[in-house]
DNA sequence: AAGGCATATGCAACTATTTGCATATAAGAC
DNA sequence: GTCTTATATGCAAATAGTTGCATATGCCTT
């Protein structure tokens, strides 16, 4: 069987090297994992509470004055457990839903000068996002050969990205020749 | 306001130029959009009959023998104009989400040779794609001038998919570099 | 003084997708 | 003769993800 559960794991993995509560793990989230993942704060909070009835993760209570208690989560040994076994199954090659195409499928419906003022749009969100991934491969690049060494495998992460936002770019410019004819 | 719903929009594109049952829909949603965006019969059976109940779509029954009767849907007035105006709406940035990502970022707790197995899984999969990808390339082009005319916005989309697959598997070399050292 | 942003949590309703089951026939492969 | 594939439809339950709302404070800006 194939492994689904993938949010489940990515919360467990970050908490497997530092604990946190709900809000750390998500400001964690968005920062190594987000370029891949995407994930809500009200999912990162109910799969929490989820990963807690489960005995995954446990919970202790930081009382703060003025705001709401901060409940720090950390790994258990079942936790650690089930990360593992969900490490050593074959998880699901990505799949893609991509409402774009759909609609540049759809096209011919609508004139190009429209289909040319989404595609800029969405050019600009890629372009941005390259532009991120390459500034975080800089810092990475800086870094003497010792301390690359625990981000090797978070580099190849970002790799995808940048391949992937370059890919998706080089795209744009054939879509755009095209609605300019 | 960005507009959600590609699955019904994506299937009343499919309506709006041939009429046809949900098993016809579903061949035709593999054959032509099936490289980006999945579904499955059960959600398109489930969306024509939603679909109908809203008055977008209607339905001619063809009974056959020794077989369930056919239920043929085609498009209504109100199913056209539904779909123009989600054509009008811009669509939202396609969300990744991939699990083998998650995976690689956690990647330090499993070994080296367990993610080279499962990478090499992953690479027969997307060689196989674009293979497919560049045999209907083959095919668009072996058209003449004319002939591929309304075939051009989707011969986009299928750039999208045979540049796509290109990146990953540009990625996957670099992967298996770093794994084997 | 008012508005926005960061901190810090969460519920509820809805939409989307997956997984498993269910039925029934016909054609072709082994 | 059984097994798989294709035809042809669908329900039900579970998991996953989105959207909107709700609360409460402190800090910084205009």
């Amino acid at each position: 069987m194939i492994s689904a559960m993938s949010l489940k794991h990515a919360i467990l993995t970050l908490l497997e090297t530092e604990e946190g509560s709900g809000y750390d793990l998500l400001k964690r989230f968005k920062a190594r994992l987000g370029f891949f993942w995407n994930a809500s704060h009200q999912q990162i909070y109910s799969q929490l509470k989820t990963l807690h009835q489960d005995g995954l993760i446990d919970c202790t209570l930081e009382p703060q004055q003025g705001k709401p208690d901060r409940k720090v989560y950390h790994m258990t040994q079942a936790g650690h457990d089930a990360l593992l076994a969900w490490l050593e199954k074959p998880v699901k090659v990505d799949k893609v839903n991509d409402a774009l195409l759909v609609k540049m499928y759809a096209g011919h419906l609508i004139d190009k000068q429209q289909m040319q003022l989404e595609m800029a749009e969405h050019k600009v969100i890629h372009q941005r996002m390259l532009e991120t991934f390459l500034a975080l491969e800089q810092e990475y690049q800086a870094l003497s050969q010792a301390k690359k060494k625990p981000f090797e495998l978070p580099y190849l992460t970002l790799r995808r990205g940048i391949l992937g936002e370059k890919a998706w770019l080089e795209w744009a410019e054939e879509v755009n020749a095209f609605l300019q004819k």
